[in-house]
DNA sequence: AACTCCTTTGCTACCGGTAGCAAACTCCGA
DNA sequence: TCGGAGTTTGCTACCGGTAGCAAAGGAGTT
């Protein structure tokens, strides 16, 4: 296999020197458009491209940023993936997708980071721990890392992610409005950032609602299984005079196991017996069979701040972003 | 922000040369334990490791293999982009994802794989073609090529597959003995390698059991509301008299969406008057409410075997490998 | 023609490693 | 005590670019 065109034999074989060839190719670079031509010409005949690598090497720039992923189960993250690259690809950075679940070690795989010096680090997943990315091995030089789609529980990492305060209140006032009083919250992995987020400010707002008590219902995972089992176990333990009327799930995955079980082996209408709402709007949700009622994230606008922020068009901090209901007929 | 350490900075704080501390970090070069400990404790305290861009620059070897997609709508991509990173990473490679959808060029994307010398390139989607790939910009010194699950359309581009031959004999078998005469399939994007794939065998199975003809039904995309759509036009044109007894789907996908709108809005039951069987063996086709008949790829396989041509322990070349039918209620 | 001033081109040094040769150092036996 | 083999260390050259200075070239002015 022959190896690919460098400068040098290009510069040779327009007759020019190796730095003049690099100037044809770096824009607004200082050369005369015979020069130019030449060069190009001649690259074109050797099918020369410069080699990115070396430039990374020279300018301490990788134009790759790395996104950790810790959990492949919910579908939410496949047109999220899309955006996020796409997003990326648009300003030339490219994506390299690190696979941080429980079979590997956090920190190694973050040492591995640094050695590939990535532009940036994003974490986009459930289960980042402070003890894992405060490594002390992982110090100056470090690229910049933000947590997407999650709350941050590291200091001075920011987090780019939907205002779960405003999804949760808006969420809320809407089941409240349709009657709802009697309400149940099913949580998947039990992680901090899960246990502080949705189901506190979801709790929270029925309070002030002057609807104390949530009922908690515990998936083990985040997935159509999991959620299946965990409504199975609690509708069978509860009469249904007394089962909660409106079951908010913490992500739309478990809401549609969680949906299906309830019709197929309870004969629960919904929303009629028992209302269920998600979160994330993932696109199965929206077919007739289910007509989830759910919240959509701003994916695009959480991406696009993390993106600006990498190519350094905006502030790095911490941000939440208004998402949106999307009322269908499942409550 | 400091700068990361350099092995120059290493070796003066150990007293050693540069190249001595390159081999401490070398497995197998030759050091006595003596200056390997000295080098390893200065490292640890500059807080060292090496940067592997240069290495790769100086090796020709990245460790990174990018994989380029072009379809994101079909939730089976992420169980397969994690067993592939899982698998690569536990190589030692790095995985690239690109989007190669409609809003980017091709080619343009290749050239750039080209620029950065990954080790290997995945086409992991639908619609690669071969005008685009035998560009001839991509000349020598371009990455190995494979397809991963689906056939190669591209001369010399070996494609690691299920084996769709069997894959439908065993399907169609196992519903001609379940007494369906009145077969159809459901396809998604019309490209050229679904044309020839899926369907094609699907037909000729059938035919080899004395029935002609297989009515056709076209999704223009691989979604779940493409299929809904698919076959809400087909069962509103269609007296039920008339109508297929089995509708075979090109993805689960398809078949998730097809199944509840035809229980929804036209009140089949299924099996019993209309059966549904998919391909992939999603997560969600498990669920109680579906209970889809449906195939399953021989993902751990076919991933293992692309990694295995791509470290050089196996023969490089086109392979399809066996998967199984997962037979549920659905058909 | 001589002198600017500005543009273009070539050059050295460098990014942080690897490869492989040559010198220096061990260790052993004669 | 010395020779020689084997091991360890240092060195030069290189991977393919970038940065920025210095020399060369060209146009315009006096």
């Amino acid at each position: 296999m022959r190896k690919r065109a460098t400068a040098k034999e290009v510069a040779e074989a327009a007759g020019v020197s190796k730095w003049t060839v690099i100037r044809a190719f770096t824009p607004g670079a200082s050369i005369t458009d015979a020069s130019r031509q030449k060069v190009l010409q001649a690259a074109e005949a050797l099918n020369y491209s410069p080699n990115l690598l070396a430039r990374s090497l020279a300018t301490n720039i990788t134009h790759q940023v790395a996104v950790f992923v810790d959990d492949f189960a919910n579908p939410h993250k496949l047109p999220v993936l899309e955006m996020l690259t796409e997003r990326l690809q648009a300003e030339g950075l490219l994506t390299v997708l690190i696979n941080i679940n429980r079979h590997f070690d956090h920190v190694h795989a973050l040492i591995n980071a640094d050695q590939r010096q990535f532009d940036a680090v994003i974490l986009f997943g459930t289960a980042f721990r402070e003890e894992t990315l405060g490594d002390r091995r992982l110090g100056p030089g470090f690229p910049p890392m933000f947590v997407l789609a999650r709350d941050s529980q590291i200091p001075g990492v920011p987090a780019i992610a939907c205002d779960a305060e405003l999804a949760l209140s808006q969420m809320v006032d809407y089941l409240f409005d349709k009657g709802y009083r009697r309400p149940g919250f099913m949580t998947g992995a039990r992680t901090l950032s899960t246990a502080l987020g949705r189901r506190h400010h979801y709790a929270n707002f029925w309070r002030r609602k002057g609807v104390g008590s949530v009922v908690e219902l515990n998936a083990d995972r985040y997935s159509a299984d999991a959620g299946a089992e965990a409504v199975r176990a609690y509708l069978s333990a509860t009469p249904s005079s007394s089962r909660v009327d409106v079951l908010m799930c913490e992500n739309d995955i478990l809401a549609l196991g969680a949906m299906a079980t309830a019709r197929r082996e309870f004969g629960c209408r919904v929303p009629e017996d028992l209302a269920v709402v998600g979160f994330d709007n993932i696109e199965l949700g929206a077919a007739p069979a289910y007509g989830l009622t759910t919240y959509e994230q701003p994916t695009y606008d959480m991406i696009n701040t993390i993106v600006e922020m990498i190519i350094g068009a905006r502030a790095v901090e911490t941000v939440t972003l208004p998402g949106h209901l999307v009322p269908r007929l499942s409550a």
